[in-house]
DNA sequence: GCGATCAGCGG
DNA sequence: ACTTCGCTGATCGCA
């Protein structure tokens, strides 16, 4: 077991470093006036990495061969040491003996501290380096701290913390540069570069830096993560392994059906694509907005068509009612909107989605890794990216046929995945926010709380309106309860339902008058703010919005409670899976649902397992003492998520 | 490289 | 006087 004058001496070399820096000369002196808020046992650590995607080996064209480069590697190690006197800053390249020390030090003394732990957890797991006891993350207790701010990086917050410090980034950014443009000059691809080609004085200094602003930012934050915000950043702690957990595991993907369906797309496009330039009478770059205008306005169209708040635009929403209702009077015209908008439905599907799926996919075996960020929104929802799996569209629009992207993900041979979804969460815990007991009476005997809605607030003369122009009520109707009660005005009702400005404001204050809670709770948030500066959830969380603003107020409210839901919702299924001799596993949260795997079974096994998870997500106590059990929605399938069916439980 | 635009998702 | 919100990602066009 080290102690900490051992370690001292044993990076005598890297103190020596430190004192060299006149960036690090100034953080001692900053810390020596403010160590007293140190936490005695805790190390602050940042990883340097290659910077190869998680789970996706890239290929490297070297000369005439490719290189096949897995995974992210770790080149380097600082660490910044908080003793009595004084802060120990370290920078330890790989292959040296100090960074083998450092290694050791993870894995023995004391609690750990990291800026974003989630990855630089999963880069230590990657790169086989054991961490040993909790690791502290200063992103997730920032997120939680500030949870206005829009940016959350080292540089951002060093500007509130030490903003005598902030140009440490500099040096390294244009080395990073200088380096690039050499190596491009000299034909290296692109993506061969990254921080390890950097000279060790100038990464030294930024690294350690880096781990410097990580511990001064826990320094200042975990105080009150311990008083004030005890339980949501411990709920945040768990879903931060969990996260990790489920981000090693990947998704299955079928890669061959998914270039049968790209092939499809591609054939279509090309004929359509034909058909486009033959009405425009010449060939443009159906990508570019700025083209699809000219060519719009050649054909003549009514310029108050495309206009949007006396812009120009070519966006969807405006183009498709001039194709439905025929605004336009021109044969031509309306085959070239439609056309068009056949088209880029296409792209979407083929660029967007099948094609980086496929490709990452290829090369991993079928397996899709993304990353799980469960802490980087404002509202606390968990964010998946690259690829980001929760935009997968459900239907491919205009066509209204179902999709097949969410065909080529599948099961893994022998098992079935299962579809936990909450029902219409947000809008139920809405209504038991603001005590609107006439929509959770109806949700309570089942019926679909939209359509109640719709039936108290709308005249039967708007619910037809409705009905005659947009077709399918129940999904408007949900779109337009939500943004009413989020505060729309009477522009954006107009914009959503696509009425005239007169029919959407009567229809806005009959809402509103049929929902007085709605407007009694806005009042009550917006005092909260001026008073207080902040609106607070059933769950600890606390929403710091501009009194300005404070029409934002209930949405971050609500948003932010759901989200909070679903954490809590995915540590109770996690620790039921932990004690179940069932080898099911969560595969990914997609904001309502949790997508979960378990080998195939008997049928009474298979109900019990879904009654549990089932049981794990309504029971929050947060609702069940406001006398509230929010309905679970179970699929299964052993297919593809595409052809998963409902299964009844009860 | 970076912001704007436009597509998708969720409630 | 006025305002739904939150997110990702591909692409364009400008600097």
């Amino acid at each position: 077991m080290y102690t900490k004058p051992d370690i001292l001496e044993l990076y005598d070399k890297a103190i020596r470093i430190n004192k060299s820096c006149p960036d690090h000369r100034r953080a001692f002196d900053y810390w020596m006036q403010h160590n007293n808020k140190a936490p005695e046992q805790s190390l602050s650590f940042d990883t340097e990495t290659t910077g190869i995607s998680f789970g996706v080996p890239s290929m490297l064209h070297i000369g005439n061969t490719d290189i096949k480069v897995y995974n992210i590697k770790v080149f380097g190690i600082s660490l910044a040491i908080p003793t009595r006197k004084r802060i120990v800053l370290i920078w330890a390249r790989l292959g040296t003996d100090l960074f083998d020390e450092a290694v050791k030090l993870l894995g023995i003394c004391g609690q750990k501290v990291a800026h974003n732990a989630r990855y630089d957890l999963r880069v230590c797991k990657i790169n086989s380096i054991k961490i040993t006891e909790e690791t502290h993350c200063t992103l997730t207790a920032a997120r939680i701290y500030w949870d206005r701010r829009q940016r959350f990086g080292l540089q951002p917050l060093c500007e509130i913390i030490c903003p005598e410090l902030s140009d440490w980034e500099l040096a390294v950014k244009s080395e990073s540069r200088r380096i690039k443009s050499k190596y491009t000059r000299a034909g290296y691809p692109k993506g061969y570069i990254n921080y390890s080609f950097i000279s060790d004085k100038i990464m030294a200094e930024y690294s350690m830096i880096d781990s410097f602003l990580c511990l001064m930012i826990h320094c200042m934050i975990h105080p009150r993560m311990q008083d004030t915000y005890e339980e949501v950043y411990t709920r945040e702690q768990k879903v931060l392994k969990l996260a990790l957990k489920m981000e090693q595991q990947g998704l299955q993907y079928d890669c061959r059906k998914s270039l049968i369906e790209e092939r499809k797309f591609n054939k279509k496009a090309v004929i359509l694509e034909k058909q486009l330039y033959k009405i425009a009478g010449e060939e443009f770059n159906i990508k570019s907005p700025a083209q699809v205008l000219s060519i719009l306005l050649k054909l003549k169209i009514p310029v108050k068509l495309i206009t949007a708040d006396s812009e120009l635009s070519t966006d969807k929403n405006l183009l498709e009612p001039i194709v439905d209702h025929k605004l336009w009077k021109n044969e031509k015209g309306l085959l070239f909107l439609e056309t068009l908008l056949n088209i880029k439905a296409i792209y979407k599907q083929v660029y967007s989605y099948l094609i980086p799926l496929r490709k990452r996919a290829m090369y991993n075996n079928g397996k899709i890794y993304c990353n799980i960020n469960a802490t980087d929104t404002r509202t606390g929802r968990t964010a998946v990216t690259d690829p980001g799996l929760q935009t997968i569209p459900r239907l491919i629009s205009r066509r209204k046929r179902k999709n097949p992207i969410r065909s080529c993900f599948i099961c893994r041979p022998g098992y079935w995945n299962y579809h936990f979804d909450y029902a219409q969460i947000e809008m139920i815990f809405y209504a038991v926010l603001i005590g609107e007991t006439r929509i959770i009476d109806a949700y309570n005997e089942g019926r679909d709380i939209y359509t109640e809605i719709a039936q108290f607030t709308c005249s039967e003369e708007d619910l037809e309106y409705i009905r005659k122009t947009l077709g399918d009520p129940r999904q408007q109707l949900k779109h337009l309860s939500l943004a009413v009660l989020y505060g729309a005005g009477v522009p954006g009702t107009a914009k959503i339902l696509q009425m005239p400005k007169d029919r959407a404001a009567s229809l806005l204050a009959g809402y509103l008058e049929a929902c007085p809670l709605v407007v009694e709770y806005r009042n009550q948030c917006k005092h909260e703010l001026y008073t207080k500066g902040y609106v607070e959830d059933f769950f600890g969380r606390r929403y710091h919005i501009e009194p300005g603003q404070a029409y934002k107020a209930p949405n971050a409210v609500v948003q932010g409670s759901c989200a909070q839901i679903l954490k809590i919702a995915l540590i109770q299924i996690n620790e039921y899976l932990e004690t179940s001799s069932d080898r099911a596993r969560i595969l990914i949260p997609e904001h309502d649902e949790f997508i979960t795997e378990r080998p195939s079974a008997d049928r009474d096994t298979e109900i019990l397992f879904c009654r549990n998870v089932v049981s794990a997500m309504q029971n929050i106590k947060q609702l069940t003492d406001r006398r509230l059990k929010i309905r679970v929605d179970v699929e299964r399938t052993k297919t593809n998520w595409e052809a998963k069916k409902k299964l009844e439980i009860s």
